[in-house]
DNA sequence: AGCGTTTTATAATGACCGTTACGAATTAAA
DNA sequence: TTTAATTCGTAACGGTCATTATAAAACGCT
């Protein structure tokens, strides 16, 4: 029983994050949120509780939409091939939507007033936890002898990671997917080998 | 004539700096500000400007006196040289204040409301003019047979702006200078020779 | 039709944002 | 010592922030 409600709380999620995606948590306002989602304040409040929820679950949303090439790079059968299908897929995520250009993760919160810090930590967390997938995908590789006994696993993650992070920066700063791909290919030019 | 200015104009910039260091330019309120420099506000406003000019002469005081290191590697003698020297130089400068990690360039405006979009621009035009003249080093090494004839100098200058970016948003989520340096090193593993 | 329940949109809340009027205080020159 | 000029701190400005009180509208059930 009961009016039952008018938008799609779904479609909304996506909107909110195409918002977050683009201006980040702080820079995002219900001004920009309502007009994004087409939905009221107080309905977006009954609906995903506050600004803070509203992110995380416009994180999770991510995460499963968007970053699901991560999963699968990792499933690739060679560390070199990992990190190329990451680069790859950081490279076209980055540059796949022109409105909202960059990643989620970075522009999210990188720097910002005080009052954001629990969606900073989030956000590091949530980027720690891929680094660390990747690192452990890396040791793996070693006990495959598919990477050298002298790999420094956890620094070749970092790496990785440091690449992708900075790939989002010059994507939000308008680079093509062309030169993107050049950054990847170069990371790459001399993945360690067991040969 | 007149009453002098009691407080010191390069002090209070340089605790300004800080603030947006950290904070970034939209999550630096005046309240931060006239907290850090001990200047009320309109006193800033009288000897600095609005926000946007006072942001205008931290990042010339950051370019001045943080980021001499990266003339100092364009004068290294070899292409590999000016690029150890700025990703060692980078992961020094982005983790020797704990108070304010990371690089003042990429906290100061990645992504936020529309109302700073011109500093993001500003920044985006900063980075710019230093990934230029970091291909055109990177082309008078080709000239030099430093660097091979095949190498793409615009995509080794991209790719090496991208670790650095990277390694600021490691920066700032805590990471380590060994962890940077670490990947600083996996980034130069293997730099293009002409041998 | 009438009742209980949920969603709707309007409009208000207090707090903080960047910016600035204003008058008191301080200085150098007349 | 008066005058003109500059800076000081206080306190306010309008605007926007995230959040919510409120009441009308729309539903399922009896």
């Amino acid at each position: 029983m009961g009016r039952r409600r008018e938008f799609d709380v779904d479609q909304a999620l996506d909107a909110a994050l195409c918002v977050f995606w683009r201006k980040g948590y702080e820079g995002a306002s219900y001004n920009d949120l309502t007009q994004a989602t087409g939905v009221e304040r107080p309905a977006l409040y009954s609906a995903f509780g506050n600004k803070e929820a509203l992110f995380h679950q416009a994180l999770e949303r991510y995460y499963e939409q968007q970053l699901s090439f991560f999963s699968a790079a990792l499933a690739q059968p060679t560390s070199r091939e990992v990190a190329a299908h990451i680069l790859s897929g950081v490279a076209e995520l980055n540059t796949r939507h022109p409105e909202h250009s960059g990643c989620f993760l970075i522009n999210g919160a990188l720097a910002g007033s005080d009052e954001s810090e629990s969606v900073r930590q989030t956000l590091i967390e949530f980027r720690a936890k891929g680094e660390a997938q990747l690192r452990e995908r890396f040791e793996r590789a070693k006990e495959e002898e598919d990477l050298p006994q002298t790999a420094n696993c956890s620094a070749l993650a970092a790496y990785v990671m440091a690449v992708t992070h900075g790939m989002a920066v010059q994507a939000k700063a308008g680079f093509s997917r062309e030169t993107l791909e050049a950054v990847a290919a170069q990371a790459l030019a001399t993945w360690p080998t067991n040969t």
